[in-house]
DNA sequence: GCAAGGTC
């Protein structure tokens, strides 16, 4: 019997479908001379530090360096504490009874490090010795699964990517553990105070925002704005210039040849200029992209959307929601105008839908290279009844994503106007000409600035109109803004972008801080630290937080750069390196910060409150 | 009591 393990059910579902496999049991899937069962994620973890005897939180046992480590069952809290995991232990013991029957395993979690870690930890737990191969897919589809099927790739080739994947592991529980009671320790023990190579980068971003907002200073500049009127329609424009001075705004006002001071028609046309501009649809949606709209337009939480998101993938309504990818492969892409085809009756898209049934498709997000583990978030075609009004606006936006992938360009004129009365002032507008994928939500253009009019009236060059109105406008610079749950994603999607190594840079390019799947629960575990609260949208630091930044801002571990150097080395692993220096650079770091924090340490209150405005 | 990673 050949013993298939998926990363998760549902990819286990897909496998079994292909091979006609139906006989469905408790943990597995049968048929056809196979058995198919599946892990939930990790299902073991590295064991806690008591586990090696490191007993309290006590300094005597920092910096705590496991010769070697131990794997334990997930836990879940419950009143008597941290249990193993119920579901996961029976899992366990299913896939345990498969693999001493198997004859041979097939590893199908997924193509990637932390899937080949899922396999070897649940492999060497249980002690098994059982020769096993890879299966390595980027889609799943029929013809991928069949495919990678035919190519099974001999389990040892990935003995590397283990190697780093196992180091990744060991690394942040080295720097975590001991960062961790270091600085609890030294700051008296009376809260625990984390640390973390994501946790607490994300939270010197958080802060060191913060600081630069609050300590920003705006400078006040002046503009001058006039309205010439062409046969009862007004408009305005602005100077280019902004001002230092009101006393240079006021010569510039002065100047201005407007109805009120005499002058029938002192607006002078000098130019126009109309220019189409294409602007191309959005891509499908990540989770990333989606927990950001969400957060914009509905104010959900990162963890909210992804729990959401979770449960309509769970009634299969939508495809894998933890995707790192926007693009689709061709094979996915080929059943896309059947899927488009089924939102032809829906209330707010049908008549989009409907619209694009008879169009060539856009494929801006049609690109198999661009596809990592997963591909992007679009509608299953499963029709949806009576969701919850939170699980239906995300439902909407991923399938709205998906109609607005596909549809065509919105094209905008653009047409600026310079007007001369004294000095010479613009007046912007946009109109757009073809709404093309922007027909499907029909939200206002975020781009559009404030100073820009919605349309310009006709106007010719050599016109002279009469000025109806003119004014100075105090205006003030203002600082970055705060971040909130979708700029903080972003800001963690892109960190290590402005790193000046450029190795390093690369190291991280496709990564950032933190993964799709453990975004979220990030930001949560900075809230539960009470190290940031939620202050309307806004994400902001609390005095602990900014006590725990400030004794740690200059340190690696609040730096990006520490993901980029790793993911280096990591990389260097995954093709041959030695993983022994690499390891023992990373309990050098270890003893080095542990030392360290123990010195420092947060003298008084850690008990949190809003940090002051 | 603690990391980051994955998922029901």
């Amino acid at each position: 019997m050949k013993v298939i393990i998926a990363e998760k059910p549902s990819v286990a579902r897909e496998i079994a479908k292909v091979f006609g496999a139906v006989n469905k049991k408790d943990g597995y899937i049968e048929g056809k001379g196979y058995t198919f069962t599946w892990a939930f994620g990790h299902l073991l973890q590295l064991a806690a530090p008591q586990e090696y005897g490191y007993y309290g939180w006590n300094v005597q046992n920092l910096p705590m360096l496991p010769t070697k480590f131990k794997l334990s069952i997930r836990k879940v809290k419950t009143k008597d504490g941290m249990v193993d995991d119920p579901s996961v232990k029976k899992q366990l013991d299913i896939i345990k009874a498969l693999f001493d029957e198997a004859t041979e395993i097939i590893v199908a979690t997924d193509a990637g490090r932390e899937g080949e870690l899922i396999f070897r930890y649940i492999y060497y737990y249980l002690k098994c010795k059982k020769p096993f191969k890879r299966l390595w897919i980027s889609s799943q589809t029929d013809e991928a699964i069949k495919e990678g099927f035919r190519n099974l790739k001999p389990g040892s080739d990935y003995d590397t990517l283990f190697n780093s994947a196992h180091c990744r592991s060991q690394s942040d529980w080295l720097v975590g553990m001991n960062a961790t009671q270091a600085l609890s320790l030294s700051s008296g023990n009376r809260a625990v105070l984390s640390l973390g190579r994501v946790q607490t980068p994300t939270l010197a971003m958080i802060c060191s925002r913060y600081l630069e907002n609050k300590n920003f200073v705006p400078q006040t500049y002046y503009q001058v704005a006039i309205q010439p009127d062409k046969e009862g329609q007004a408009f305005r424009a602005i100077s280019p210039e902004n001002y230092k001075t009101r006393e240079e705004a006021q010569a510039v006002l002065d100047k201005v040849e407007d109805v009120a001071g005499g002058f029938p028609a002192g607006g002078h046309i000098l130019s126009v200029e109309a220019k189409p501009r294409k602007e191309p649809p959005p891509l499908l949606h990540d989770l990333s992209s989606l927990q950001q709209e969400a957060n914009k337009r509905k104010g959900f939480t990162a963890d909210q959307t992804l729990g959401l998101l979770q449960n309509l993938y769970e009634s299969k309504l939508v495809t894998y929601p933890r995707t790192g990818s926007r693009y689709i492969g061709d094979d996915v892409f080929a059943g896309v105008p059947v899927l488009i085809e089924k939102f032809k009756d829906h209330p707010d898209f049908g008549k989009q839908a409907t619209l694009l049934i008879d169009q060539k498709l856009n494929k801006r997000s049609v690109n198999a290279k661009k596809v990592t583990d997963h591909h992007a978030i679009l509608p299953t075609g499963e029709m949806p009844n009576q969701l919850s009004k939170d699980h239906q606006a995300i439902y909407d936006m991923v399938s709205g994503r998906m109609l607005e992938a596909f549809h065509q360009e919105c094209i905008k004129e653009i047409t600026k106007i310079v007007v001369q009365s004294g000095d010479k002032f613009t007046a912007s507008g946009t109109v757009i000409g073809s709404a093309g994928w922007r027909a499907v939500f029909n939200d206002p253009d975020e781009e559009k600035k404030d100073e820009e009019n919605a349309a310009l009236p006709k106007v010719q060059q050599g016109e002279n109109l009469p000025v109806i109105n003119k004014a100075i406008l105090e205006k003030q610079t203002k600082p970055k803004p705060l971040y909130n749950e979708a700029s903080l994603l972003k800001g963690l999607e892109t960190a290590g972008k402005e790193i000046d190594d450029e190795e390093l840079r690369y190291a991280m390019k496709d990564s950032g801080l933190g993964t799709p799947a453990t975004r979220a629960s990030i930001i949560e575990t900075l809230i539960k630290r009470t190290y940031i609260i939620r202050e309307k949208k806004n994400l902001v630091p609390t005095e602990t937080g900014l006590n725990v930044y400030n004794v740690v801002k200059d340190q690696k571990i609040a730096q990006a750069e520490l993901t980029g150097t790793w993911e280096k080395r990591l990389e260097e692993i995954r093709s041959g390196a030695s993983i022994n220096e690499f390891q023992e650079e990373i309990k050098a770091y270890t003893r080095n910060i542990t030392q360290e924090l123990l010195k420092v340490g947060i003298p008084k209150k850690v008990i949190a409150e809003p940090a002051g405005n």
